[in-house]
DNA sequence: AGCAACGATACCCGCACGGTATCGGGGCGG
DNA sequence: CCGCCCCGATACCGTGCGGGTATCGTTGCT
């Protein structure tokens, strides 16, 4: 029979202190990034709840009548005792920890979005930043060393819950005088006689297979292993070799990429230990994929 | 990009405090009118919003951290200081009065739940109720008598707004001792050369044509005038009259009722006149639709 | 070991919220 | 005086979230 019908929640309240300050439902539908019209009928929901009008409507603007000039005093203190309520308990809770692994350059510009909006929601609790080298895809993850990394797939996820971020197409890059270098795209068996990055031995072979070029160079393992982006881009440069990376990254002067056709996309994931369900880590999580699109969650 | 994000909205304070003081989910959740995994659920995203456990949670039981029981505290009083937000408003609004108007026994036991509801929801408003005869299916709206109508169509509703709250098959009203009374039902035709009721002149013309019987006894106009339904009952006791009611009604001793197979059914209806869109009378029938089930808006 | 209790998870559905498009009506200028 | 404009209200639509049912995993007790 559906008879709770308390529409007074915060969010209304919010809604209404708004409108109550511009006195004008457009400006205030902007101040709270929305339209007007579900403002108005927000409004409306508000004034049959509580059972009085709130505002005179005219054409030209808008009135707060005695009830909604108290309605606007009472609810603007209890908003901010709502959010009282959320330092008082964030600050019982001690300031938390929480680190996060990313590796290489995988965050990149986004990270820096994330961590801001990270922290703008938890003011009290402590980021630390790990940056891992391609010595292990998990950041530190299994080790403990971090309680949540972005990284990117493929790697072995057992024990590990990891959801899409983002997939960005993978791309070969050449010194900028390399004959290849003007060509549209590429195939990846054009350039199975180069030499090719290896990834240091032990590290997940999934991953290890997905980064280290085409198949037959891999086999012959005559290209340089690297662990960090800067002995990439030195070796390209010094001697030539090509490597992988995402489209997405500005390259150094002297460097180019091309779009490779038979190369399947990388994940950007963020991945945490499956048995570690810290609130952190969630509101983590949480931020992360609204940050980025939608996503979808694996293992 | 969805960044509001901003969880901690009354409700699910509510929700924590229920299961604060119950120390189990599946408690709190019948506490709540609800079940157990939604609750669960929402006590969770609670968490990660405010980046902190609330709760230890074992197979044996719940416990609160530090931090839960310090939201305990906060919520209380939060939850209690939104309340006096309510009653603070609408006492500073004034007692409103609100009239009900209602056609002879449209409202019937229903009515008491509906007014009961509403006395809930707005407990400074006082509620006056006018019963109206069968002179004026509005019940008053148009003479600005009422501000709203619980009564039955069909009637004129220029100006007049209504929701279908149900819908009744009607029958006719005989002697228990009338020669058809045993009938499971009825043909309109079969009872043409009875007497019928016959309404008031001068009432709503689509109304009368409704329910002054069928249209030759209608021509004939040779039945009571009636206005009320003790009236009405009366005469089909005194003189053998037979009426149209809905089925939905008890009948005292004497009378039956059959089922009518070629009458279209009788919408019980709620309506206020259009121009009229005060709070109290919005939430009315917004409390209205919500004790009888959904309904469509209409004119 | 088996069972019972309890919270968590998976999945589904209806609705409410926020969006776009449009209306109505009062004020003001040409 | 007519037409334009401003502003709030309404209509309608799509989607995300809050509720539901069914089931699982774990733990403790018998």
């Amino acid at each position: 029979m559906r008879v709770s019908l308390l529409l007074m929640d915060l969010r209304t309240l919010r809604y209404f202190v708004a409108v109550a300050e511009e006195l004008h439902f457009g400006r205030a539908a902007v101040r709270l990034h929305m339209t007007q019209p579900p403002l108005s009928r927000a409004i409306q929901q508000l004034e049959t709840d509580l059972g009085c009008t709130l505002l005179h409507r005219s054409p030209s603007g808008v009135a707060l009548t005695t009830a909604g000039a108290a309605l606007y005093d009472e609810a603007r203190t209890l908003l901010a005792q709502a959010e009282h309520v959320r330092t008082r308990v964030t600050a019982v809770a001690g300031a938390a920890t929480l680190t996060v692994g990313t590796l290489a350059d995988s965050a990149e510009q986004a990270g820096t979005r994330l961590a801001a909006a990270y922290r703008q929601r938890h003011p009290t609790a402590r980021v630390r930043i790990r940056e891992a080298d391609f010595t292990d895809p998990t950041a530190g993850l299994r080790t403990g060393l971090v309680d949540v990394a972005l990284t990117r797939a493929p790697f072995d996820t057992t024990g590990i819950t990891i959801r899409v971020l983002r997939s960005d197409p993978v791309g070969v890059v050449l010194r900028a005088d390399d004959p290849l270098a003007d060509r549209e795209s590429l195939r990846l068996d054009e350039l199975a006689d180069r030499r090719w990055f290896q990834l240091p031995e032990g590290t997940d072979p999934a991953w290890r297979a997905y980064w280290s070029g085409p198949p037959a160079a891999a086999e012959r393992g005559d290209g340089p292993v690297v662990r960090t982006v800067h002995e990439c881009l030195q070796s390209i440069l010094w001697d030539g070799t090509v490597g992988l990376t995402s489209l997405a990254h500005a390259l150094p002067e002297g460097l180019t990429s091309v779009a490779l056709t038979d190369k399947p996309s990388s994940d950007l994931v963020i991945a945490w230990n499956s048995t570690d369900t810290s609130p952190l880590i969630r509101s983590f999580v949480h931020v992360a994929t609204a940050v980025y699109g939608a996503a979808r969650k694996t293992t």
